[in-house]
DNA sequence: TTGAAAGCGCTAACAC
DNA sequence: GTGTTAGCGCTTTCAA
């Protein structure tokens, strides 16, 4: 591979000179030259180092993508369809910046915060960090960074997120099954935390709003561990038959449950009507065709990326945490019913 | 950011003393210092620069998977399952050997040379890659590559591959078809190159050795653009009519299909039987359950990194082309019917 | 309009 | 055991 300064020789003159032209600051030098320069790179196929370059500017046109994988949720992280869609959206933003991205998964924040510092990474995108995580990386990682999808107590205010309205498109969800007559109704997650949190004081709100009893039975967890999932679902089977219509904090939750649920002879909606969240392509997919919340997952990534790049460029941003909105899709996952 | 040179002054030592315990070329130094040195590295929480490091050793610890698109193949590259579940499973292959990933998704292989060249990657991994692709690659870079799922034609003969059995696991699905007595099958694709073209001959050669007669008509084109998709759906389900089983090239399609066939009140398998490729997701999630063809993703990034690991550390392949085999899953989408 | 030279942080050959 | 030093390829300041 040839270097600017072997170019530099063989025409004669300077590094400085190749470098110019190579980066357009054409005004300086004269056009002679950079005819000759232009010519001579094209010729030897000239690829810039681009290590070289970023030891040089102290900066590395990376883009870290920093996933704290959900212990367990879902199999492997590698599987998650959320993760892997945001993923290659955001890849997809970044480039078309001129930037690279580079994906750092790690449970340990500390491996995370050490790699993308040896990196010197320009910005970074972080998914699943909790309040401390995010406390330990303002303290040690001082280049922009925006979350996706957090939470945090208020040990920390000043942050970059964006997430979902989790409460109202969950609300709203849980308002259209009690509008189709529907009072027992029941909230599935695999935990209580983030945005499956949120989703469930969505769901909350919506019962009290209709002055509809809740307790402790109306959250029914799911163990998503392998070993744990076939008897989980089973005890789903079974409460089931206390409810008219359950709501799930994910569409894939929605879809193994229906699936087995149908699989034992269950009738949906007729039997039991379902609604999830996220409207991926699993509801799409599913039949009956399944009612859920609708994000918009590319629109997302679209914001995180520009606004990380505003504050890489010191723009000032408009908002600090922008909450995308839900609509809700109505399929036919839900039976309307009688009041009782 | 402390660096090498900084910590060396402190202790007022050489940076090649640093740079040795860094590495744990420790049997060169003494103890004491040892000592000394690792707990200022401690202390200041020293971080490598990996673009000084790459640059000194010119070398990158970066393995480039480089994807060329196929124009217009469902809808983005982004939201193709397949791609999405062999880039992770990849990524964490190639992180749990102590390197880094680095997508580049073009459909310029210039682009794609350039880019990699740039970033020195030690290694690269490919998708999608065409003949010509392949020898300007050949001729253009000269580190360790692998391919996966390509089919060169004989201009070039020296590359590594993994790759699947497309022909066996499409003729051994079709042979079931023909076993529960069908004798009128299509088979369906979105085009009639790499994978596609060889599941297809063996459709055919399943067909061929039962004696059935085949034509261009048992070949249906699914055309998966946007705006043409509709129809195209449409023109499937009329020339179903003529056909008592259906071959498709990928779970995706044999689930549009069936879904779309539902919807219009076809029931399966009793009206139509389907069988799909790949064995994902999509598979096990629809109703009746689809009986496809197996392929196992995670094993396939597993011996492309392995492969890949082995080339740079310049150790011998046991096999340049790796097929790896299929096998088929049955379960309710296909009927046994009466040979006619 | 052009060039010399220092320096980015690290490695490694070699000398002490 | 430890230090000196010359790069790696590129950018950039400053002088000519």
């Amino acid at each position: 591979m040839v270097t600017i300064k072997q170019m530099a020789e063989m025409l004669g003159v300077s590094t400085t000179t190749i470098s110019n032209v190579i980066h357009g600051k054409t005004k300086e030098v004269s056009k002679e030259t950079v005819k000759r320069v232009n010519e001579l790179i094209e010729a030897c196929e000239y690829v810039p180092n681009i290590n070289a370059r970023n030891l040089a500017q102290n900066k590395s046109k990376i883009i870290g993508l920093a996933i704290k994988p959900r212990q367990s949720k879902y199999k492997k992280t590698t599987k998650d369809i959320f993760i892997n869609e945001l993923t290659s959206d955001i890849e997809d933003y970044v480039r078309k910046n001129g930037y690279y991205m580079m994906l750092y998964i790690s449970e340990d924040i500390y491996e995370i915060i050490n790699s993308v510092s040896s990196w010197n990474v320009d910005g970074l995108i972080l998914m699943g960090m909790s309040t401390d995580d995010c406390i330990m990386l303002k303290q040690k990682f001082k280049k922009p960074m925006v979350f996706i999808d957090s939470y945090f107590d208020n040990r920390v205010v000043d942050y970059v997120n964006v997430g979902l309205d989790d409460v109202g498109g969950c609300h709203d969800i849980t308002k259209y099954l009690i509008e189709n007559g529907h009072k027992k109704i029941a909230y599935i997650a695999d935990n209580c935390e983030g945005c499956d949190k949120y989703r469930y004081l969505g769901f909350r709100n919506a019962l009290i709003e209709s002055k509809i009893m809740i307790s402790d039975q109306n959250f029914i967890l799911i163990q998503s561990e392998r070993n744990k999932l076939g008897a989980s679902l089973e005890d789903i089977f079974n409460a089931s038959k206390h409810f008219t219509a359950l709501v799930c904090a994910s569409d894939y939750y929605a879809v193994l449950i229906m699936n087995y649920l149908m699989d034992k002879g269950v009738k949906i909606p007729e039997d039991i009507s379902i609604v999830g969240f996220d409207d991926n392509i699993y509801a799409q997919i599913v039949r009956p065709h399944l009612s859920t919340v609708h994000q918009d997952i590319s629109e997302k990534s679209k914001v995180a990326v520009e606004k990380l790049f505003k504050m890489i460029e010191n723009e000032s941003l408009s908002e600090k945490n922008t909450i995308l909105p839900t609509t809700i899709v109505i399929r036919n996952s839900v039976k309307k019913i009688a009041g009782k």
